[in-house]
DNA sequence: AGGCATTTGTGAAGACTTGCACAAATCGCG
DNA sequence: CGCGATTTGTGCAAGTCTTCACAAATGCCT
């Protein structure tokens, strides 16, 4: 069980046959894109140019004919793009079109929120399971949903097919936790919990860290008001 | 009221009096450093080597080194690092002494799993004051503070002298909030709503997005099951 | 006091990312 | 049919970030 990596950019296709090589970088913009695509769809657009798309998407505009141009030439020079097509192209790309079974690890604060948060389901991802190490817990309807022990997890994912688990315990619980995901099959993590994992390669995992958030958010305060004479950098986003 | 622009690297000090001149990427990976150190510190550690911290943090240890050297020379040759005395450096960097006092906009799912998340206070930050555009949600005891409604932002925010807004609305009010937050005199803001703000120079914005956290993981799923020839990477964390 | 093992701090090379600037392609219109 | 306006796709250069590799510094042990 090798301690993970740092981010390794490019996502090597290996010469297959059917996949391109994406930037790390433009990976995580597309889902950006995509969300934009759906509000100027909902919107009644037919086609975007690179800068309205640009701009709806909060990026340069040559950034992003850069990024959609890994994917192939889906633009008309002198119109745009399609915004239906391209839709359809970045969903494809980001394994969009099979709906993703997701187990969801820690039903505390932060879990109740992520069990009952629509945005997920809108986008495409159902979460088929909840579970909790908390034996007076489990049981507990939550959003419609039953609560499972862990003990049952390796199951359970092998008969709901999950391959994404999201870890919402405490730190200290996060790496059993991971631990019993990957030998139950996930191939994917999605960590709330404020520590590092370690999983062996071949899973994948990604870290939100709310106060690492706002401690980036302080160090600009902070600059901000012991410096009051450059103009701050937008962050992020 | 600019549309802000992509992350620029690089935090100029304008050759002020105080301040160094850090990378974004390290100002992103400091918050990092220092859990793992107070880890360290809590497990009785009064030294760590730069590959130990590196390990802890899940980074490399070269560049953890050239992350610390930008904050001045703490560390001691054939020794490692003070434990406390890199703590007390990283915190002050960061501006974390003073206590920042944030409001919190917007009191559904997420907002009320944020409103009590212990990792919020114990890093350093107080929720000073909870909104909502809903007066039927106005006067709710959420974690022993009442919301109150968005109209009451200005005054709280110049009283309580809250400098960091955290916006946990739905997509379509999160525009309106942060244009409410600048105008009360936020100058930070961290961004759940999906969408991307715009908001004047001066001002930082960080988005966290749920859904786009999974999408990158799904396209990494659809690359390990579409070719299962190459090992994957780690992503982000 | 001297030598050895350890570990930091950093120069340099390489990889990745961004953004400009423009040729090539397309459309609409006269 | 041809021309001008528009917009994509991309070569290139600049900037940023990561990683290696090693000299310099430190402490321990004899």
């Amino acid at each position: 069980m090798s301690q993970q990596r740092a981010q390794s950019s490019g996502v090597a296709s290996g010469g297959g046959p059917g996949f391109p090589d994406l930037p790390e970088a433009t990976v995580a913009r597309l889902p950006e894109y995509l969300r934009a695509l759906h509000n100027l769809a909902d919107a009644g657009h037919d086609t975007v140019s690179s800068e309205g798309l640009a701009t709806a998407a909060g990026v340069n505009s040559a950034k992003l004919r850069k990024d959609l141009s890994h994917l192939g030439s889906y633009g008309t020079r002198g119109v745009g793009y399609d915004v239906t097509l391209l839709i359809e192209q970045i969903e494809q790309v980001l394994g969009l079109h099979e709906t993703r079974a997701v187990a969801l690890v820690g039903i505390g604060n932060l879990g109740h929120a992520l069990a009952r948060y629509a945005g997920f389901a809108s986008r495409g991802f159902h979460i088929a399971a909840l579970f909790d190490a908390d034996r007076d817990r489990v049981g507990e309807l939550v959003n419609g949903m039953a609560v499972r022990h862990m003990s049952d997890i390796a199951a359970v994912v092998a008969d709901e097919g999950i391959s994404i688990g999201v870890i919402a315990t405490p730190a200290d619980a996060a790496q059993v936790v991971a631990d019993d995901l990957v030998a139950a099959g996930v191939t994917s993590i999605l960590n709330f919990a404020p520590c590092v994992l370690a999983v062996p390669d071949g899973v994948d995992v990604r870290k939100v860290d709310l106060a690492i958030e706002l401690q980036i958010l302080s160090f600009h305060e902070h600059r901000k008001s012991t410096l009051t004479a450059l103009p701050a950098k937008v962050v992020g986003q």
